[in-house]
DNA sequence: TGTTTCGATTTTGTATACAAAAATGACAAT
DNA sequence: ATTGTCATTTTTGTATACAAAATCGAAACA
């Protein structure tokens, strides 16, 4: 790689493939095939492997007894379980955020969603998903809980490569954003908190009815 | 080493090394000499390389580039941290497990804690330790949620290796269980939910004291 | 006593080797 | 067409090798 090499190769090769499968090169339930990937990459076997285990220790992808690496593919149910998670520890982040932001923290989270107005274009609508996605890390940088952080990094994700756009149209959701940030902005960190846990368990009940069951 | 290999040894090595961190033999901050660790086993580098690996994606360890790995050490915030994020997700865990549970399950719950009486026996207090833990442990299985019961194995074990004993005597937490427990009974699954929430922020604030900030 | 220097030793990160298991695929028999 | 067999190829799990970096320790110095 570069003349100086200031990450070792096992932790290039992990954000590389973490990206693959974040960016859907790698499709859940894919195989994992690691001789392609060394060619590919134009490393050995080992930080491959390394990078492999680490992924499995996340749970991103699982090894098969004698058969290998697989990308994890996430069941129905364990979507309707991820988002009740969600709820749960961004109903928490929300709440500390509230207690712990400074005025001027508060005052920007103000702003989310201000100019929404219907009916959306393609563009907008884009601009909403996006807005939707800095609004909850948002709140989840400003809960200063490092524990929490740490869980929406292992599991925040999955949203991501499992889901495509948003669970619920923008027209149905923008209540519930506004209802978080008016309890955001008075400062009433436990409605905030749990306004946001029923936001997320709204949408989970919106994916339980596409799970055949 | 049977003459059957049923798991790969890397898994052995794993959980061999997992169990010394969660028993104390490998303290939080203390080097992993890998070739101690080899010769201990009677592995190679190989299978040793993936299971610290695997562990630090897990974060129960950390690599530190061009000196090796190192035991996770918590720091004061990071566990009052914890036990909000623990808060959050068993309140939620708690919740799901009263919607979800047979009258037979609901049942069973209720007899925890129902004959502990005051003051308590060196022995007395040991077993409520141990009741604590099942409850918990429980109520997290009967939420039937997958993520939840991922996010209780990733970072529930924390509180094993970084506290020792209870955070607050039981003559302190009993009422709050038998409170969760009677919400329980009834099938108030969001009141056993906050209760839950609340009875893991209190502890949080006793440890918040203990931190010289 | 307490530092600093510097060579010897250990450990790390990476590469390579290889037996055994699994996947593949051509061919034969239904 | 489907199924079964079995030799060939690929891949896996593990072991070993090795240059470069980090650590250690003793000697030299303040």
């Amino acid at each position: 790689m570069g003349l100086i090499e200031t990450r070792i190769l096992t932790d290039h090769v992990y954000e590389t493939i973490k990206l693959m499968i974040r960016d859907g090169a790698l499709r859940p339930g894919a195989k994992i095939n690691k001789k392609e990937l060394e060619s590919q990459l134009g490393v050995s076997q080992t930080p491959i492997n390394d990078a492999l285990s680490r992924l499995a220790g996340q749970k991103h992808i699982e090894q098969r007894n004698r058969r290998g690496y697989f990308v994890r593919k996430y069941s129905c149910k364990e979507l309707v379980d991820l988002f009740a998670a969600r709820g749960a520890v961004e109903g928490m982040a929300t709440r500390l955020a509230v207690e712990n932001a400074s005025d001027a923290e508060i005052e920007q989270i103000t702003h989310f969603f201000a100019e929404v107005s219907f009916p959306l274009s393609e563009a907008a609508y884009h601009a909403y998903e996006r807005t939707d996605r800095e609004f909850h890390s948002l709140l989840i940088e400003y809960s200063r809980n490092a524990i929490i952080q740490e869980m929406n990094e292992q599991f925040g994700y999955i949203v991501r490569t499992a889901t495509t756009g948003l669970v619920r149209p923008p027209d149905e959701t923008i209540g519930e954003h506004r209802a978080i940030i008016a309890a955001i902005r008075d400062r009433n960190a436990r409605l905030a908190g749990e306004l946001m846990t029923e936001h997320h368990l709204r949408s989970r009940d919106v994916l339980v009815k596409d799970c055949r069951d």
